[in-house]
DNA sequence: ATCATTATCCGCGATGGGGC
DNA sequence: GCCCCATCGCGGATAATGAT
């Protein structure tokens, strides 16, 4: 935002110099303590963290310390990118020490309300922009001290932040209402499809059904065709398969309707083609090779072909048991217990690992059926009640030979999967409703939070003290600190440790590169003493300023005409975002860009300093 | 004795966290 | 900032075991 934008009275701040950061309690050795571990750090802006008692001796080396208001923000990947971050409160005696992954920041009590501060942690420009300054091992991933030092905020007079911090209660807490209604509608969801699931296998969902055909035919003869089509092929080759687990197959005293029965798994699988599991050692990846189904393949029962692994002709004709066909249904039985999926046209001739179990399904059964059947709790219960291991957890081959599935007649089989899969697909398009509203509920908060540090969530008043006079109230007293010798205000406050920020700052940042709010101090800052405050408070990029001018034209567009890699910084110029923009354009070419690196329409690529954009070669195709 | 299958151990990368 | 640790979810190797 430009200082000229700022609204009346405001002024244009870094979090460095209206905060003391990282500082030290002073109490006595036995005095009892709040202690606050990031899990108990909540990420949005309403949540209150909790704490652990602590005795403060305990604690006092080796972690952070902070004290009732301070602003604590969790800096390590992914915690910062989520926004962990919140006002330490409630506190035995008022202190408190935490994991040392947090910057703690006092703010001057004068100046800055740590709600005010908070939100500004919080707002989708200073997340996206520390986001992409982050350094450290991939997985470690850490946000530079100095980049939240360095980060500007608008300041509006300490009453009118005041004011914004009470109108964003009210109104965020309205937002997460919201939220939490949607959750529970997702949680509704859900148990919505686990009782679709399991009225289908007791036999509720079809009740008039059957009772509209009170002739219709039982699945006695079903039952007894696939008991001794299988006997009569052999069966199941004894092998040395474990013995089914005892006391969890037997669903004998379960109440099913009439003329259903129960029916082992392994009667139910074609004979010739037994449940089995598949490759123990697929070998290194060849990829020309045939194709195999790892668990990891089919996340939330959803297949996905883009890991697939190929092995080698011969390891496959080792395991040619395990192969799959078209309708084949996929079990996993190791790691994950009981997901599933049905096997498409692409995977014909594909094979499996050790970690899955292949069913191929009789042709006189309906497989989507079973499929359902396996899904319900009422089955998915007994596997979990089978599943051995410590480290990998998983159930034995013939624990899955002996599940028994509830099985009517093949016309109710397949009334129940018709109904199962309307069913199934109208809470699809709820789900999918549902998050879409998620999405605006999520941009709302930051839509409100950008609104507030526009000054437009509360009326100004001309008679609020304006938050310049508060910054060189703040700038003048650190330059009487610094001639008299003495440390920063409240004691040990280093005044924006010069050097240590040149040092620790990522390779400067090119001033077209709008994405980055993150500026590098040049100046010869041993200076800053003689400087005057309002030449500090302006740290302006260029004065290539065009102004405030709306996003002109879409990301996905530009990157069409351009049919190859263009630098963020290009993309931003087309878009008509200029470095005069305000912050709010970047968020939403960030949030926009996201969504399409989320939605893969878009590939990016880290080259020395800047994101290099192309649309990828789906949304080409 | 040999083979198929299961049980079990170890390793690895990702994730989430802490210590100094 | 670097290093270490635990756990999860899986991959891979090998020992153990049962059937033939």
């Amino acid at each position: 935002m430009e200082e000229r934008d700022l609204p009346v009275g405001w002024a244009m701040a870094t979090v460095g110099e209206l905060t003391n950061v990282g500082p030290k309690n002073e109490t006595a050795d036995e005095t009892e303590v709040g202690f606050v571990p990031l899990q108990r750090l909540g990420v949005t802006y309403l949540s209150r963290h909790t704490h652990e008692p602590r005795v403060w001796k305990e604690v006092k080396k080796g972690y952070t310390q902070f004290q009732n208001g301070d602003v604590l923000l969790a800096r390590i990947t992914p915690s910062f990118e989520n926004g962990k971050a919140g006002i330490a409160r409630d506190l035995p005696n008022g202190l408190g020490a935490g994991s040392t992954e947090y910057i703690v920041f006092r703010p001057f009590a004068d100046a800055l309300d740590p709600r005010y501060l908070l939100a500004h942690f919080k707002t989708r420009s200073f997340l996206t922009s520390g986001e992409m300054v982050m350094t450290g091992a991939v997985g470690q991933q850490r946000v530079p001290k100095a980049f939240v030092l360095e980060s500007q905020l608008p300041l509006a007079p300490l009453n009118e932040q005041r004011r914004i911090a009470a109108k964003l209660d009210t109104t965020l807490a309205a937002v997460e209402a919201c939220r939490q209604r949607l959750d529970g509608v997702a949680a509704i969801l859900k148990r919505f499809r686990q009782a679709v699931l399991a009225a289908a296998t007791s036999g509720e969902l079809t009740r008039e059904w059957r009772e509209e055909r009170p002739d219709s035919i039982d699945a006695a003869g079903l039952a007894r065709y696939l008991r001794t089509n299988h006997q009569n092929s052999g069966g199941h080759r004894a092998g040395n398969a474990a013995p089914p687990t005892e006391g969890v197959h037997d669903l004998s005293n379960q109440d099913f309707p009439d003329g259903w029965q129960l029916v082992c798994l392994r009667d139910i699988v074609k004979p010739e083609r037994p449940i089995t599991y598949g490759i123990l050692k697929p070998g290194p990846e060849l990829s020309n090779g045939i194709p195999y189904v790892r668990v990891a393949d089919y996340p939330g029962n959803k297949l996905s072909l883009d890991g697939i692994r190929k092995t080698s002709q011969e390891i496959d004709e080792l395991y040619k048991r395990s192969r799959l066909e078209l309708g084949d249904l996929l079990i996993s039985i190791r790691g994950t217990v009981g997901r599933l999926i049905s096997i498409p046209a692409e995977l014909i001739g594909a094979n499996i690992t050790q970690d899955s179990a292949r069913l191929s399904i009789q042709e006189v059964v309906d497989s989507s059926y079973i499929m359902i059947a396996l899904q319900s709790e009422i089955l998915q219960s007994r596997m979990r009640r089978a599943i051995k291991g410590v480290a990998v957890r998983g159930i034995n081959i013939g624990d899955v030979r002996a599940l028994q599935i509830p099985l009517p007649s093949i016309e109710e089989q397949e009334e129940v999967s018709r109904r199962v899969n309307d069913l199934i697909s109208l809470s699809d398009q709820l789900e999918a409703k549902l998050s879409a509203a998620r999405k605006i509920v999520d941009r709302l908060t930051s839509a409100l939070l950008a609104k507030a540090f526009r000054g437009e969530l509360v009326v100004q008043d001309p008679s609020d003290e304006p938050a310049w006079e508060l910054l060189e109230r703040i700038r003048a007293s650190r330059q009487a600190d610094a001639a008299a010798g003495k440390p920063s205000r409240r004691g040990r406050h280093k005044p924006l440790a010069h050097s240590e920020l040149s040092s620790l700052a990522p390779t400067p940042v090119p001033t077209d590169e709008p994405s980055r709010v993150f500026l590098v101090r040049t100046g010869d800052e041993t200076t800053q003493g003689e400087k005057s405050p309002s030449r500090v408070s302006k740290p302006k990029p260029t004065d290539n300023l065009k102004g405030w001018s709306p996003m002109q034209k879409d990301l996905i567009q530009i990157l069409e005409q351009h049919q190859t890699w263009i630098s963020a910084s290009t993309a931003c110029e087309e878009m008509g975002i200029s470095d005069g923009s305000s912050s709010d354009d970047l968020e939403l070419f960030y949030s926009q860009l996201k969504e399409q690196v989320e939605d893969g329409l878009v590939d990016v690529q880290r080259r020395v300093d800047e994101d290099w954009l192309k649309l990828s070669s789906l949304k080409v195709a």
